[in-house]
DNA sequence: CACTTTATCAACACAGTGTCGAGTTTGTCA
DNA sequence: TGACAAACTCGACACTGTGTTGATAAAGTG
């Protein structure tokens, strides 16, 4: 399991002044994006921040979405190792659980927030982004449906909804406010008020009024 | 107060041709919105559509953003009129208040569901739309955060979450449902599901496991 | 029936995309 | 060490879409 720092998402084997290259074209578009918006920003823009020039660009990459879509790669996968962090709590201390796990993803993506808010613009231009969001949704929702139904099945959490379909509209929210206060929409939650609320109505949701106890 | 049926946003007054024509570019974007997204539609496909050309359809609309702007007006206030006639309810009987005028936004927003998801994605890339948005989606939360703090008073949901802030988070989740179930993303809600799924959320979050009593 | 308003479009200038083919540089191994 | 291939680079082209200009026709009005 010795996988590379960053995936690479099946790009042939590279090296020395290319890897550079790929690294720069990469930067330049995270700092561009703290201007402005992914539509706002040319191919020749990237070529030009990395120093190349635009025919150059696409030995590199075939599309600016091709390169959010590695930053965006990056960010999950830090995103989910700080949440499977948590994952230790699921049993003692569900509510801790959840509010560490969210935290994790909340914070990644304040970190990133410039990529995170171009992944959801380009989800809807680009069918690559769109093929890498699915299967990352797909498991969230499927994480915590089973989580939900272990907390029914040891009497925890009562029955109701079916488990799967409010994880997906509890994902939904947390996407939804995400997303408004990471690209300044308004109106949105204060960025330190996130976590808590969301927290919140995942708990209200799934335990209706009881909260779990801690064991 | 004899509006016409349709908002004009404060275009200059038009008749006789001038008027079909616009209609005609409205209703070939609705239709070819049908067929594929905001982003592959050319202000050439839509001026064929109606049958002018391409510096004509200048003459009515400064862009194709503007025609999606008269098209999301028309519907929101259709979904405001709908959810207008649910208000009645809101003393007696708060939580079919509550559904009714969910229904009444997934309703108009299903039947127009290529406006509506293109709505979302204008909203990306066109300040015009944003700026429409955001003073709806702000009547939206300041309506549900009295509605909050009206059932508190009378002692029907207990204190809590700043009621603000739970109406944000909750218009969040419906934004991001409907947007996912009409998109056509994976994983989302199935469609008559909807409503069901996300009252039950937003009640839980506000009266927490004590559902409100009908007067 | 002058004259303004409304409506129309051919032609242009531009910005961005993606590709082709010809070049240079770099590493390898005979 | 020098031949060869792979990695890398870019000028120039063809193409798609945008927005504007300026000339023109048709309709409505005093």
């Amino acid at each position: 399991m010795a996988a590379p720092s960053v995936p690479t998402r099946g790009r042939r084997v590279k090296r020395a002044s290319g890897d550079e290259r790929e690294a720069a074209i990469r930067e330049t578009l995270e700092e561009l994006l703290a201007e402005r918006r992914l539509h706002e920003i040319s191919i020749d823009d990237l070529a030009k921040g990395a120093g190349i020039s635009r025919p150059t660009f696409y030995f590199y990459f075939p599309s600016k979405e091709a390169v959010l879509l590695s930053l965006l790669d990056e960010m999950v996968s830090i995103a989910d190792a700080g949440s499977d962090a948590a994952q230790a709590l699921i049993e003692q201390d569900p509510a801790r659980y959840l509010r560490d796990a969210l935290a994790a993803y909340v914070t990644v993506f304040g970190m990133h927030r410039n990529v995170a808010v171009a992944g959801n613009e380009a989800a809807v231009t680009s069918p690559e982004v769109r093929e890498l969001w699915e299967p990352v949704r797909e498991r969230w929702v499927s994480a915590a449906t089973s989580a939900i139904e272990a907390e029914r099945e040891r009497g925890a959490a009562p029955q109701g909804m079916p488990a799967r379909e409010l994880a997906i509209a509890l994902l939904n929210m947390n996407e939804g406010v995400i997303q408004t206060t990471f690209s300044g929409m308004q109106p949105a939650l204060d960025e330190e008020r996130i976590v808590e609320v969301i927290t919140h109505i995942w708990l209200s949701a799934v335990y209706g009024g009881n909260p779990p106890t801690a064991t």
